[in-house]
DNA sequence: AAAAAAT
């Protein structure tokens, strides 16, 4: 691969049209073998982590005093940090660690055209930015454009940050592609690209995706729209056919990041792209944004991107005390199907919407079929369907035209429907081997109840002890209580519920 | 064995 940087590549006779005045390090090309397998568990530990550790304990108190808009429980910021007397501020010491940040309290501070700050008031109704907002923007906005790895609650705002970040930092009078927005799903970039239309709708800067129809058919065109979102297969494909210019992307984000890193076929493409595109652009600004970053994957991130900020949260912090979870323990496994067509169906017109998540696409399809053959209307959702028939399904559910979907993990990142309030884990979440829990799928799945500080809550089916084990163990893992509702009792679905806020009588 | 791509 000529990937393969043994040699520290620089274009220097490529144009550099970069503002930044501070001109980033060439990543120290340590050994940087493609992929994390190898050299993975190995790597040293980035340099802003050192003692890190313990500053984030430190800091695990730390307030900013001012109430942001939404809820959202403390940040620890793995940078070095310092607190500033002055109160509704938190500097921060950035990743170089000479220059600092002060968090923005409005979008005003953040140099955003005119036509972008309307975009934000009277088509997305902001007011304030929310306390990741106001932590991370600076931190993209402003100069040198440092690249920033930034962990956020589910439903906290995190599209919000990279799809601003986004927009701010495009050249609307430059008619090339100057970001470019990864995603794991069809279903996310469809998502983003919503939303990056709204906010931007009065600053002209124009966007297509690989979910896009345009440039599907006509494999020749040129992109010259100033946003691009896609999924990674596509993304590459057009990069190779240079149907996407990429000499001009200033800005490149990885929404659901350690899903991307994982080591999985999406980290070998991810790490592609970045060299890639570093190679077309050295200090090309990098967004890595997740819910959720395990140690492993975080220590690779920090691999990756070496030189960037850092914002994380602290495990125990990480699981939603918004959203109310149970186990319902079934005897037999034929007991969920009943659990469902008995509690969940019936009282489905009172809750809002439902996201019933299963493993195999078997399951999803199979389910479906149950529920519809017993007369319970439903729909469903997995991998395999071709693209017409999963866009048709989102969107009746978006709609709200169907109540409940069967889902398989294609949906259980970033999917944004606000009037889910219920959660079924059929099937818990557990990694290939079927015997560890997938403690990040889990936290993902839920929080697709709970919406920006709604009611949420989710029931976990559980058959068997090797199920029940699973339970216990994500239980353990959030320190977060998940205690049981029986089966076979109406009175005491009802009752949760109520209490979860989900009903009112 | 979920997911992504395209032939």
């Amino acid at each position: 691969m000529a990937l393969n940087g043994g040699t520290p590549t620089r274009w220097a006779d490529e144009e550099d049209e970069e503002t930044s005045p501070q001109q980033h390090q060439q990543p120290p090309a340590d050994d940087d073998d493609d992929g994390p397998p190898p050299g993975f568990e190995t790597t040293r530990p980035a340099a802003s982590a050192g003692g890190a550790d313990a500053a984030a304990e430190a800091l695990a108190g730390v307030k900013v005093s001012e109430e942001p808009p939404v809820d959202d429980p403390d940040l620890s910021i793995r940078a070095e940090t310092l607190v500033d007397d002055s109160p509704g501020e938190v500097k921060t010491v950035a990743a170089d660690g000479a220059s600092f940040y002060t968090s923005a309290k409005t979008f005003e501070e953040l140099g955003l055209s005119q036509e972008l700050l309307q975009g934000l008031y009277t088509e997305m109704k902001f007011e304030r930015p929310s306390r990741i907002q106001a932590q991370t923007l600076p931190m993209i906005l402003l100069p040198p454009f440092r690249s920033l790895i930034a962990q956020a609650h589910n439903g906290s705002g995190k599209t919000t940050c990279f799809t601003l970040g986004m927009l701010g930092r495009v050249d609307p009078q430059l008619q090339a592609p100057q970001a470019l927005c990864v995603c794991p799903t069809r279903e996310l970039v469809v998502q983003n690209q919503m939303v990056l239309e709204r906010m931007g709708k009065f600053t002209g800067i124009t966007c297509t995706s690989t979910a896009a129809a345009d440039y599907a058919t006509s494999r020749r065109t040129r992109i010259n729209d100033q946003v691009v979102i896609g999924t990674h297969g596509k993304l590459r494909d057009w990069m190779q056919k240079r149907v996407l210019d990429v000499r001009n992307i200033r800005i490149l984000v990885f929404d659901e990041a350690d899903e991307m890193l994982k080591q999985d076929a999406f980290a070998d493409d991810t790490v592609r792209m970045i060299k890639q595109l570093r190679q077309a652009t050295p200090n090309i600004q990098i967004l890595l944004f997740s819910a959720t970053f395990n140690e492993r994957v975080k220590r690779f991130a920090q691999k990756i991107v070496p030189d960037a900020n850092q914002v994380f949260i602290p495990k125990e912090e990480l699981s939603l005390d918004v959203i109310k979870q149970y186990r319902v323990l079934c005897p037999q496994g034929s007991d969920k199907v009943k659990v469902l067509k008995d509690m969940i169906f019936p009282l489905c017109e009172k809750l809002g919407q439902t996201i019933i998540f299963v493993r195999t696409r078997e399951t999803a399809r199979s389910l479906h079929a149950v529920m519809e053959t017993e007369g319970h209307k439903c729909t469903s959702i997995e991998g395999g369907m071709d693209k017409q028939a999963r866009d048709k399904v989102v969107r009746e559910f978006r709609e709200g035209t169907t109540k409940i979907l069967i889902s398989t993990d294609v949906l259980s990142r970033g999917f944004d429907v606000t009037q889910v309030t219920l959660v079924i884990n059929f099937d818990v979440p557990v990694e290939r081997d079927l015997r560890t829990p997938a403690f990040e799928t889990y936290l993902h799945r839920i929080g697709r109840s709970g919406r920006f500080g709604r009611k949420g809550a989710a029931f976990n089916l559980v058959t068997g002890e090797s199920e029940r084990r699973v339970v216990d163990e994500i239980q353990a893992y959030f320190k977060h209580d998940i205690p049981e509702v029986p089966y076979d009792d109406e009175d005491k679905f009802v009752e949760v519920l109520r209490k979860a806020g989900l009903t009112e009588g």
